[in-house]
DNA sequence: AAAGCATGATCCATATTGTGGATCGCAGTC
DNA sequence: GACTGCGATCCACAATATGGATCATGCTTT
């Protein structure tokens, strides 16, 4: 009982729903070209049949489409439909996006909206600006553990002392093999320093010449945590910049928090 | 075997995923506070054992969370990141969401954002404007067949007329039991007039003095065909009022087309 | 307060359902 | 033209989901 997910949530009941859920999130974490039935397969651990079963149960359901040439998977229009429902009830997503947007145009970089699941954060949305050097190591869709990145560091550093430790020490296992270049020091110091700060600051830890810059948005019941950042080259993030970035991240992120506080979210 | 959920996609394979996903679609298009799982039962038609064990099942997956005290069932984030993946490759609704909240904002009245989805009409978004008097007969998650309401006027005379009249023939049948109110000339002569005006006008038809004005959004590829639309008492929607309303919308929708138009969507 | 009712959770023997090794089919490539 | 890689599909086997019946719990009734 050490970490679920990525082990699996074996267990109860009905297994091939598990198992779709698996696929399901691995094509969301897929680039916008589609999922191959070889790919699914590998990461999956399923055998061809099973996988293809899967998705042919998907493919009925709509919540996955296969393009009749190239034989590749996608998620499916019904996914869009689930999302959408998903994304009112959990308010944040639906008032962060015109966020994310402006913080994209503001700063010309790219600019991200992630929320905690479980040990994990995921990208919910990816903006670009126009300025024409991007960093392109993280995307929609993306999952990485809490404590890795400028989100994960800026989630764990939102957290309770005790919580974050605890946190950090369950993903110990999964960020050392996922993320050799990551020692516990580098993260403990740059948890400590986003801590101080009051945002996040990833010195192209996770990729050489990418930085990020992440500050966390806490609801008023405690869950609902988000994240806000930005990523950009490192010349882009020199102090001076950094300062004015951190700024218009901490507007956003205060506008946000000011909205759900509001009582009327789902009028 | 009458109707499965809706008149069902049986067939293919595994078959608890199908199950697994008629429950997230009822449980989508609920409101806001739940669903009982006795309502999933005799939605679903399935036995309680087992709607309970593939509730169990997307809950382990984290499509589905239990409020431990009410015991009611909600979509889970992990639905969200679906739906945020999901809508990037279908760009529409991304590209639609802002348009919508200007349309709300301008408008005072409710706007939406309902695409296609087989023979039906989905809403995948909903915003309010500040107008007192507002119509809930259509909410987020809501599903009606084409050939019903505003939107699914707009999106039948989008179509060639011999795949409108096709589509009407195959509704025809779920229309009468469902929309008792609605009979086949109705909506004939609505979309003909939708055809002349270039917007659909719904005229209180669904429900007494609930008036409805869409516009269908047409995609480069003929596919993605989604639909902007506007709800108001009727009073709102007299014929001065209405002419400024369809402007507006038609001012979105072709900001919509051309944005859509753009080669890239996906930076 | 006790009985009654409605709704959710759970058991467990049954057979329906999914499983995957092996096979076939089709492109693109050498 | 044979080869290779990948996707689609068969089919005997057994693991898996199924649902009637039962228990547990919270809320209303008189």
């Amino acid at each position: 009982m050490t970490n679920a997910a990525t082990v699996s949530e074996a267990a109860a009941g009905t297994q091939s729903i598990g198992r779709a859920a698996a696929i399901l999130r691995f094509l969301a974490a897929s680039p916008g070209h589609g999922t191959a039935l070889g790919a699914v397969v590998s990461e999956t651990g399923l055998s061809k049949p099973t996988s293809r079963r899967i998705l042919l149960a998907l493919i009925a359901a709509g919540l996955v489409e296969q393009d009749p040439v190239s034989r590749r998977y996608f998620l499916g229009p019904e996914a869009c439909v689930l999302g959408s429902a998903a994304a009112h009830r959990f308010g944040l997503h639906r008032l962060a996006f015109e966020g994310v947007l402006r913080l994209a145009r503001e700063t010309g970089d790219a600019a991200f909206f992630q929320i905690r699941r479980n040990f994990f954060a995921v990208c919910l949305q990816r903006e670009d600006g126009d300025y024409p050097l991007r960093s392109h190591v993280l995307a929609a869709g993306d999952r990485h553990p809490l404590g890795v990145g400028a989100a994960g560091i800026a989630l764990v550093a939102a957290l309770p002392e005790d919580d974050a430790r605890a946190v950090l020490a369950d993903n110990a296992e999964i960020i050392g093999a996922r993320y050799p270049m990551l020692t516990r020091a580098m993260i403990d110091d740059t948890v400590a320093e986003a801590r101080a700060k009051g945002y996040s600051l990833n010195r192209g830890l996770l990729f050489p010449g990418s930085w990020g810059l992440g500050m966390a948005v806490r609801g008023p019941h405690g869950r609902h945590d988000g994240c806000l950042s930005l990523a950009a080259v490192e010349s882009r993030m020199q102090p001076e910049r950094e300062a004015e970035l951190a700024a218009l991240l901490a507007g956003e992120v205060r506008r946000l928090e000011q909205r759900l506080r509001e009582p009327i979210h789902n009028p």
